[in-house]
DNA sequence: TATAATTCAGACTCTTTTATCTTTAATTTA
DNA sequence: TAAATTAAAGATAAAAGAGTCTGAATTATA
């Protein structure tokens, strides 16, 4: 697992956001909640990182929701990666050594450092605008079987 | 982090078996242990778990210990990594949508694919061979500063 | 045979991640 | 102003990962 559930369940949600048409300005988390199937609570604190990082705003109240903090070609994947999962999983050796490096590497050191650049430039060049065109044509899914039902919780 | 600590830990031990010179048999869990600084009750676990996946043999009582199951140019890093974390890691999406494929990808599929298959063929073609010679010669390090240091517990 | 060295096996604890539940605060609308 | 809707905040619980501890089984050696 790269990347952990809450920061998944981040990229899903604010992906979904910035995929809605309409001219609605805020979008209800309950409602992000039973559309990818995450828990209501969970998403909530995952939403409400996002909003302190500056990548989301909320408003409370009837109407209220969440919505992108600016325009969708600003907002990168690895905006939101680094917000909820930190940089831990593009620095450091693979196999946790405290000195390993360029002068002293461990034994994958190499082979890693190329795979972790792939991996980090397609993370920072994908942001939210072209990638809800793509949701939007239908090229990329967003949500999977299991939101067919509806939650049971919340 | 791609790799679980359990991951890391077994990999370590392994090559650290692998590089050992001299005509003796089983190298001591105790002694890998301290070499590497990693706690022995834990380790011991692991090796266990490599034991039975054939990659170790193991040996009780006095001038007993762990060896390779094979010869070193038989067993990949892959072989470890899957012994230990499963190949959850390699399978399934970055987004863990679980109808994502070539028909219906997610927005990172494609990258990720990419990324995943380098990642991949480099723990494949990694054996414990031609890693241990480099250890060997000194050009990749196994340890780091912390083996300056000797284990408290245990 | 006694003792020491070693892995094996299981239960147990601690920490982090993931998830749920409850209450509070803000906001709109009737 | 009262009621409904919504995010914010905090407490709690559940699950998984990481690590510790104790005792049993096996083996070599004195």
């Amino acid at each position: 697992m790269l990347l952990s559930k809450t920061c998944t369940y981040g990229l899903l949600a604010t992906l979904f956001v910035a995929s809605q048409k309409g001219e609605r300005d805020y979008v209800p988390i309950r409602e992000i909640s039973r559309q990818l199937n995450i828990s209501f609570h969970f998403l909530t604190k995952i939403l409400q990182r996002l909003t302190t990082h500056n990548i989301m705003n909320s408003y409370r109240g009837p109407n209220g929701g969440v919505r992108l903090a600016k325009t969708p070609d600003e907002i990168s994947l690895m905006d939101i990666i680094q917000a909820l999962d930190g940089n831990k999983i593009f620095e450091g050796c693979v196999l946790g050594l405290p000195g390993c490096g360029e002068s002293t590497p461990c034994p994958l050191h190499q082979s890693w450092s190329q795979s972790r650049d792939i991996i980090i430039h397609s993370f920072m060049s994908a942001n939210l605008a072209n990638m809800s065109q793509e949701i939007q044509k239908g090229n990329l899914r967003i949500s999977g079987m299991e939101n067919w039902f509806t939650r049971k919780d919340d």
